[in-house]
DNA sequence: ATTATCTATAGATCTATAGATAATGC
DNA sequence: ATTATCTATAGATCTATAGATAATGC
């Protein structure tokens, strides 16, 4: 391939299909996976429904995508976790509405029967307990000075993250997420 | 009316009506509300999908009964609540995931654009944080023994509240929901 | 008269399949 | 040859409207 030359066929349609999820993305934020036509998405990235098809075979095979996109973004491996780390994960987030409102919309949905992102959320949520439950006890050891063990403190940490971002996308005017999250950071750590 | 009638006309509208809205909850636990369809609610109490308009001129009118008749559940005045009342409300829900299941999807769908409930859950969580801090100020005065405020006590107690049952319908054999409510009370309240 | 319920149906969608056509790369 | 994309279309839904029919209550 000489130099300045465009992509590989094979480059190019690996762009094509990460365009495709970040469009599926912004659609799934605007409506649920539910509610995301892949004529909407397809549209996004100027194809007809049926040219989309011939990147996904199936809907559900590009919420696949979706999630394994959303995987990758945890740039900080769960074993590196640390408590000041989180909240800078917070703040982040509080930047970024459209893709926490994504996942928010497909955490919601996924509670559903035969959702199918329900068992990639109930497997996300085994390991980001355990995930957080070491890093607690990398920083606290075997009790938190709450007298809390790791394990206990662990959901109710994912759960105020959780619960936070409902609140603030709903009112981000009234709710302060990152202020709200180091409250309860120093909850358990005094 | 003589004695062992049946039930005037307009009781027996309104049972029917209460019938409705009783099968709705069910299918918008199982599939959400932009997946709940008004023929599988009609289904489920002996009408055609026709017939339930009759009752309810359209599926978004549906939705406001459905929600209105959440809001007569919180059969504790929210000016009465007290951190003991909430554990039993937590226990109580732990016995009912099919209504846990129902507000939780129509949360998770309610951050979407449009969505007929969001301006619902926006007003009620304004509501339902205010009573909190009302509640935690009638236990600890103005300032809880962790040093927060009621104010900045308030969302993050009903985050854990929410963000616990998400990950309690996920998984309910590995999440202790009432368990780890108390256990962010006495985090609070120590 | 009013209420409850039905059949018929319009008009929008939606996902997915089939198969054509054009462009690209060995 | 393979890849990218399109048109055509099947087959399922979905909500909502129109209008008929039967039952109930003044």
């Amino acid at each position: 391939m000489p130099y300045g030359d465009a992509m590989s066929t094979r480059a190019r349609s690996q762009e094509r299909r990460a365009e495709i999820v970040r469009a599926a993305l912004e659609v799934i934020a605007e409506r649920g996976y539910r509610g995301a036509s892949l004529a909407a998405v397809a549209e996004r990235v100027g194809l007809t429904q049926q040219g989309l098809l011939h990147y996904f075979p199936t809907k559900e095979a590009l919420l696949v995508a979706v999630l394994r996109e959303r995987d990758r973004w945890d740039a900080v491996p769960a074993g590196q976790w640390r408590p000041d780390l989180l909240a800078s994960l917070v703040e982040y987030n509080a930047m970024r509405p459209a893709i926490v409102q994504t996942f928010s919309a497909l955490l919601g949905e996924s509670v559903t029967e035969g959702h199918p992102a329900r068992e990639y959320f109930t497997e996300r949520y085994t390991e980001v307990r355990a995930a957080m439950a070491e890093a607690l006890r990398a920083v606290y050891g075997e009790r938190l000075p709450s007298g809390l063990t790791p394990e206990r403190a662990a959901p109710l940490m994912v759960a105020v993250l959780d619960g936070l971002q409902y609140q603030w996308l709903l009112d981000p005017e009234s709710v302060d997420m990152p202020g709200a999250f180091r409250d309860f950071l120093s909850l358990l750590g005094e």
